[in-house]
DNA sequence: TTGTATGCGTTATCAC
DNA sequence: GTGATAACGCATACAA
């Protein structure tokens, strides 16, 4: 009952003690070893119940050298997209015994290469990237040095970026062929003047900017540049921005997140056009913005649980040492959820 | 350079090997104590930079019986203001030293007990559960005793739900204000038939609940129960609901989330009502959907990254020692945004 | 200013 | 089946 420790909190030494065994056979009862009598098995495992016994983790950590946590990186959390994948980790994570430890680390490579080495010194045992942000623009290969670096002391996971190298591992959706059939469909419904609007030029948005002129050039619509811009993702920004325009002409918009495609919407409303009609408008990621808007958003579904549940299954193997079974590489199919801002 | 540990991770004796010192003289320059001459400082930390030392937090756990971590608890990360919360808090916790093991428990009761208990098996240093889920619907007390439990262990945090007991803290926003001054609004604006809709019995939307009663008395106008609906915090949802009362005569919506409030425009627009003209409607919130919908939403903003702050300034107080400074309870203002879906 | 020795609470390897 | 005891890597009280 009395616990008369440092800390006031019942060890292993006291539950060995009011059961009169050594602490070894305390220990083994916790951690379900068969190789204790039935008899004092029950009389241990009582104690423990009644006394609340809960074994020290930073003892156990220390001597095993893990305490089941895996890190998990976002830019931001306060991302609809994030917090999805987040939630979905997590979840996954936990059903198999593995805590989270978050970090946000925002957009800057500075922020990225201090979160992800505060992380390492936790001692996690993984690290989850969530986020094409992590995987640079693509043009830089040492912008993901920090994450082969990383890997080299615990397997790391990018979510939705394409980085390769020695115990890193990948799920990306396929976001290329997503933007290519979304455009492909605009084309199809009859628009020649589309506006590709991004907010970044992650692995991702890149990704997308290629499914989109692949599209244009497989229809012999000629890419004008123009016709890309790179706003912020923020619904007012958007439609300030294409308002400012006066002499741009556009009947259609596809747009790498939600958000943006709002932004278009609003400016169509703000002109007077009609969403199919004069323009049509799709965006990316299929969240709640895209119900919540009027007329609700054609989008893209990237199938963020699929992604999470694939990436956690594949930690998982890894950490118990069965990487050669696991591929560097895995990449899931989005599809698209037609709603009314588009007509095809 | 080499390391010859289990782990094949440098520790504290190779260091002190390579620098001709003590361990002890290592662990002064980690943790950088003044007695320790400048030059055997500046020789250790060369050789800590070169091998790349990081002190092993499981030990270090181990003897100082923290490792500076705080557990968050959230329903469900994936809701705005949750993944707001846990933004914010991350944050704020980082810059001060602090990571965060994140927890999401649903938003049953044995999820939240199950939660509560494997953060507290962890060794957190603090726990902060973000929601007014958490706080019961202040029906029966019982509901939250395992709050009061956890916190004979660790300081409790809750925000956005008033749970008093020893080693508990709260930090609610004041949601009974901000609805009253919400529906007063809408009562001086010309209405009269003010529905209510919520979709929980959370101690916040009780409060919400009150202010709306509140203001109906005090401008003599029933309280007419038919008015005051429960509905899942989903836009369709709640369209269709109100679509299918055939009879049911309003002339104004307060809602206790944007969702919810977004589907009563889907459901102004489905039956040809103008909004705020025939209908006026206001959120809460204040989440991107606010700005995403169409008119935009007049919303509460309750003001999380003040809360978020708040909460985290009185943690770090508390674990220092300072517990005596800190309030139990605070509550923080709300303030309405005023867009399009209201005429006051 | 520096070093020695001990404790932190486990798990695991031996003996018995 | 059970019990000593040695790691695990650090912080720190105490000595020098």
């Amino acid at each position: 009952m009395a616990s008369y420790n440092k800390n006031g909190q019942v060890n292993i030494y006291d539950i060995a003690q009011m059961a009169n065994v050594s602490i070894a056979t305390v220990s083994r009862v916790v951690n379900g070893s068969d190789k204790v009598s039935e008899n004092t098995r029950k009389r241990v495992l009582e104690i423990i119940v009644k006394d609340g016994f809960t074994p020290n983790v930073f003892a156990r950590g220390l001597g095993l050298n893990t305490m089941h946590t895996v890190g998990i990186t976002v830019p931001t959390i306060s991302d609809m997209y994030m917090a999805r994948a987040v939630y979905y980790l997590e979840k996954f994570l936990s059903e198999n015994g593995y805590n989270c430890i978050l970090g946000c680390s925002g957009f800057e490579q500075d922020g990225k290469k201090a979160q992800v080495d505060l992380l390492l010194s936790k001692r996690i045992d993984a690290l989850i990237l969530v986020g094409s942000t992590y995987a640079g623009s693509g043009e830089n290969i040492h912008d993901t040095d920090y994450i082969r670096e990383a890997a080299k002391n615990v397997p790391v996971f990018v979510i939705n970026g394409d980085v390769t190298g020695e115990n890193v591992y990948a799920c990306v959706c396929d976001d290329k062929t997503a933007m290519y059939e979304v455009t492909s469909a605009v084309i199809k419904s009859g628009r020649k003047k589309i506006m590709f609007l991004s907010d970044s030029h992650s692995y991702s948005a890149n990704k997308k900017l290629e499914g989109y002129e692949t599209a244009l050039k497989e229809a012999k619509i000629p890419v004008r540049g123009e016709l890309k811009m790179y706003v912020q993702n923020e619904i007012h920004y958007v439609r300030d921005m294409l308002l400012q325009y006066k002499n741009l002409s556009f009947d259609a918009v596809v747009a790498t997140d939600d958000a943006i495609a709002v932004g278009a919407l609003k400016y169509a409303a703000a002109k007077g056009l009609s969403v199919p009609g004069d323009i049509s408008v799709a965006g990316y990621n299929n969240s709640s913005m895209a119900i919540a808007s009027e007329p609700e958003l054609t989008s893209v579904d990237n199938h963020v649980e699929q992604v999470c549940f694939d990436t956690v299954e594949r930690l998982l193997k890894v950490i118990h040492d069965e990487a050669k079974e696991v591929k560097p590489r895995v990449m899931v199919p989005c599809h698209i959820v037609k709603r009314n801002t588009t007509d095809f």
